[in-house]
DNA sequence: CACTCGTGGGA
DNA sequence: TTCCCAAGAGT
């Protein structure tokens, strides 16, 4: 009778233990504000556009209180060119609830994270596990994809996150606490360098030997489209284009300064802007002009 | 569940 | 050059 197989985190732990990177927040004296803000940041962005300003913030706003008393504007300012600007106010608003409902500490059960802004399930469950160290389940994109692979067989997750992906994640997680915190950032590491989306390194990969993907010949991906994302003309590209003027300048703009930057269509601008005020990342002036929030 | 929300670098 | 997509969340 055949011993039980060696679980897939023994192998992929120790991968990482030797080729995991050093990032400034994974360090043992990193704190759960640290590992929150880069959570948030990485919420879409690249490492290494993130690591330069998760720097600045921390230098800037060492705790939560920090953040929470300066203005959206300020913060909308530092998240600079990130992306997804509204993931800087919902992390002030974050940080606010936290220094007013939670007496500045970062919260450590998920269900207490989950109620703050900008805070979903994959966020919660990764300050939980990087910054408090509780054994937890954690699925991002990464971990989907491995799992998929390793497991699964099938060159890419489904679009959206589904059962199947939280079944495989749950399985894999180690009783250990500290060999699930281990577990939970090596197996997300192990797909942001060798298991990636488009060109996986299959030869550099600690568990090629008993993937499951590669044993089915690494065979193309069969399930329903993952849609692309559009950019050219849409919304985003005009809120994005609007924004930049207002970031790059100290002083308020006129609204002729942000139909120059955005000609091609007058009815589109003027519809984004509005929707850049509902989001609370401009502010319309008495004067008519706009200007980053300044407000609470 | 499907869709929106930025940005820039690599293939 | 064009396309893909990167530690998701909110609606």
């Amino acid at each position: 009778m055949p011993a039980d197989p060696e679980p897939l985190w023994v192998e992929v732990n120790a991968w990482y233990l030797r080729h995991g990177r050093d990032l400034p927040w994974r360090t043992p004296t990193a704190s759960a504000w640290e590992v929150l803000v880069s959570e948030i940041m990485l919420q879409q962005t690249p490492v290494a556009r993130v690591e330069p300003v998760w720097r600045e913030w921390l230098e800037r706003w060492p705790t939560p209180a920090h953040l929470a008393a300066v203005s959206p504007g300020d913060v909308v300012r530092a998240w600079g060119r990130l992306g997804y600007p509204r993931r800087a106010l919902r992390l002030r608003e974050a940080a606010v609830a936290i220094t007013a409902e939670h007496g500045g500490e970062v919260p450590r059960t998920e269900a207490e994270l989950l109620t703050l802004p900008g805070i979903g399930v994959y966020t919660a469950a990764a300050v939980v596990c990087f910054a408090h160290g509780e054994r937890t389940v954690v699925i991002d994109t990464n971990v989907r994809r491995v799992l998929a692979r390793a497991v699964g067989g099938v060159a890419l997750p489904a679009p959206s996150l589904d059962r199947a992906d939280r079944e495989r994640a749950t399985a894999q997680v180690p009783a250990d606490r500290a060999d699930a915190a281990v577990w939970n950032v090596a197996v997300m590491e192990l797909g942001a360098l060798v298991c990636t989306a488009r060109a996986p390194r299959c030869g550099d990969c600690p568990i090629e030997h008993r993937c499951a993907w590669v044993a089915a010949g690494r065979p193309v991906y069969e399930g329903p489209a993952h849609r692309g994302q559009a950019w050219a003309g849409t919304d985003r590209q005009c809120r994005g284009t609007l924004l930049t003027v207002l970031r790059e300048t100290p002083d308020p703009v006129s609204d002729a300064d942000l139909r120059r930057a955005w000609t091609r269509d007058e009815q589109q601008r003027l519809r984004c802007l509005d929707s850049l005020v509902a989001d609370g990342l401009v502010e319309p002036l008495a004067d008519g002009r706009f200007a980053l929030p300044s407000g609470s």
